[in-house]
DNA sequence: CAGATGACTCCCA
DNA sequence: CTGGGAGCCATCT
């Protein structure tokens, strides 16, 4: 497994990343492609939730939500189930459906976990477009 | 090979 | 707060 990420296609990398977020806690699309590393963006990592097959079992989809802390709209059945499996695991909401980011969110793989895979994690690319460049640093320790 | 398509995200009005 | 538009890029017609 481990040697097959170095070069696994980016699904493959992305599914493993998602395995490292423990129960209890949960991660932002673009943190997980911050993460994963170029080549990788938030949109790349919900693309890949949806192509998530069954035969791809343990990806703990459910604890990747968007950005907003809210649990993506999606094509198949309602977000209903996701919330239920992620209260299940301890995840609370607040009324308007929002979680706290600063009691579940996750604070990313350890280092080590990282070198052993591989896997550079980029600085958040989120502002790359426009203005500034500033690149917020995703903190990884 | 040329579009079309997203479980996204940011910025601005 | 909400909504729209542009950028994103691996995959799939």
């Amino acid at each position: 497994m481990t040697d097959d990420l170095i070069n696994a296609k980016l699904y493959d990398r992305i599914y493993a990343v998602v395995r490292q977020i423990p129960a209890g806690a949960v991660a932002t699309y673009g943190q997980v492609a911050a993460i994963v590393g170029p080549g990788c963006t938030a949109r790349q990592v919900g693309y890949a939730m949806s192509a998530l097959k069954p035969s791809e079992d343990g990806v703990p989809w459910q604890r990747v939500i968007n950005a907003k802390g809210e649990i993506s709209p999606r094509e198949g059945y309602g977000p209903e189930v996701q919330r239920a499996m992620l209260e299940h695991e301890g995840v609370t909401f607040d009324e308007s459906g929002h979680v706290d980011f600063a009691q579940v969110g996750w604070e990313g793989p350890p280092w080590q976990w990282l070198e052993e895979n591989q896997f550079y994690p980029a600085p958040l690319l989120s502002n790359r477009k426009k203005k500034n460049s500033d690149g917020e640093q995703l903190s990884l320790f």
